[in-house]
DNA sequence: AATGAATGAGTATTCATTCAT
DNA sequence: CATGAATGAATACTCATTCAT
């Protein structure tokens, strides 16, 4: 039919490929993924494939970047110019993105990056400096920004971010592994965000 | 001669197997190991490894349980006969618990999961009814223990014990994918249950 | 606007095509060549290379025969009208000959009938009829001629014509082979056209 | 049957498939010789081919070696410890030695060394250092030897080692073009021979 | 029990050729 | 005429699995 081949624009060609690319990487990993099935879930043939990704490795790359890359900055600056007050930061748009991340698409490049970061380590470098260190770095700073203020009382999770967001990781890691098995992960997440405002609001210290 | 080391050798053989299969697994997950390089580090011929596994997914399946078994019904049997208050429980053995498991082999059983327990759902089903379940089950008795003497207030941590064990899955994640960044994850974990404990104690409730 | 040099163009383009293809196929042979490497280095598309030759075969005797055929016959042309003694003919217009021809584009030929003339049996035929036989045949009028007119005595030169071009296929080899290596090649062909004429015309013959 | 699989030695496997390959790299060349019609021709599978050669390309230069290595040395050895006059020499061992080599497996040599030299310039080097360099010193040598010894005079020849083989040359290059049209290359090269020592032999000097 | 040579189906990648525009 | 996106058969190479010894 006049339908098939010329139809979709070259300029569409990549995403589509990228796109297919994107569900087989995510159910197979790097090494089961076969570069056959990205071909055909994307409709087109191994050799037009080629002409877009040089190699399978490039393919990943592309694949892995295009989620990371639109996502991350754009979240970052909406978050750090907000005017909110930090407990409303993270009760407000830093939860509804921990809740919102198992979901995501951003759940298939947490587990590449468990998975396949390895074999690939300047996806993590890349990773780590787009994504990662900027993530956490404005994490801190919201939590710094609170006791600047008096809002919340000096502890060890200005330098641990990694504690604030626990809770979107065991709700991916879930995702992934135990999808079938049922978790409200958004009350796991409000409810760790509630834990975390309290404490840090909290007069008397109790850390040991 | 060489008869005792042999003799012994001969039982040991699927242990040494699964060692060797437990590391290259760890490094390159199911689909990239490859049964070559397990057969090469543990000094045997492939052939004889075909002896004892008869295929590489029953040899990765034999490595996984490998570590999930003795590990887990051992941990359960020993914290749940403690005759400790709650949060003795919660700040000594179980931080001790999650505190080591970031380091220990259990974390490769997590990695593993993460990468290739999609197509190895049995493996899954395993680890759920053995492990994941049981351990979250434990975490839930001791608030719920908690809660029942009166130590802990009533919270929703009771049906979450997820919550309970983020710090400790944010800190294996961390160590897989980002292994050279450095991370204080003991400190990570100690903060998390000071701030859960704190949580759990607090008269007026937060929770919305 | 460019109409001049387009309209030019469409007559020249199969030109065009064949010296890039002469290139590719002087560089890689038959097999090793890519049809996209010539269409590039002749600044047109795939298309239209097909448009112009229906198959990489076409286009490869195509090549092949535009360098033979205006050539051969031109040269044993001039060459047989020539009114020179034999020895003024083998020292003269053979010896330029048979010295420019390792640096010329026959040299090309020469390669690709070596590399690939067993997969391409018409054009050894080709090559055969219209540059081999027409040449030997001519060298060895030329000899015959010498004798006749009793300026050469009679040896089995005259039967073996490919005795003496042999300094040109050594020559040219040499230069194919080993580009690099430095070696006289004119003197490689005027020595052996001396030693030739020397032979042909010594008194006492020492043939065994 | 029990003469199938384990019956040849592996000691002999690589002999035999560098033998196969021999034939199809002699008749397709580097670039069009298919690993696979190796594998068949060898009466292996592609499996066991690439245990013993890792790529294409490393099987190319062990056949190749394989024919160049034991030859030339061996040949040197004997023709340069002879007791004879150089005349002797070169209408003997020599004359001998380039009669039979355009029906020897050295013509595939240089076959393959004109076709696939240029891509493969290790090969290149190896086969000048190992057979072209040493070959045409020998051959210098015994020139001069017989200009000290009063046998022959001084000529260009001495420097010019490539025009004793020369007829060599074109009676290989002939048998790979033309394989089928008849030439006497015995005679080609003893005739050659004769004119050159005839020509070493001359009193009056005629070089330009 | 133990070996590792051998297999062959499978996988990434290439390239001559076509054809909608 | 002219383009170059698109195809798919071909090709180098890998790897789980087998089996003669």
């Amino acid at each position: 039919m006049a339908e098939t081949r010329y139809q979709r624009r070259k300029e569409e060609r990549p995403d589509e490929i990228a796109e297919a690319a994107f569900d087989v990487f995510s159910e197979h990993g790097y090494a089961g993924a076969r570069v056959d099935e990205v071909a055909r879930k994307a409709g087109v043939s191994k050799g037009l494939l080629y002409l877009y990704f040089k190699t399978k490795e490039e393919l990943f790359k592309a694949v892995v970047m295009r989620v990371i890359s639109p996502r991350m900055d754009a979240l970052i600056e909406r978050l750090s110019t907000s005017e909110q007050s930090a407990e409303e930061f993270l009760r407000g748009p830093l939860t509804q993105f921990m809740q919102q991340l198992p979901r995501s698409r951003a759940r298939v490049v947490i587990k590449l990056m468990i998975s396949d970061g390895s074999r690939h380590p300047d996806l993590v470098d890349f990773y780590w400096e787009s994504v990662a260190s900027k993530g956490l770095a404005l994490i801190s700073s919201i939590i710094e920004r609170g006791v600047s203020s008096g809002e919340f009382r000096k502890t060890a999770v200005s330098e641990l971010p990694q504690l604030v967001i626990a809770p979107m990781m065991v709700a991916t890691v879930w995702k992934i592994v135990f999808a079938d098995r049922s978790l409200d992960t958004d009350r796991l997440v409000s409810t760790h965000i509630d834990m975390l405002v309290s404490y840090l609001k909290t007069e008397r210290s109790k850390t040991r």
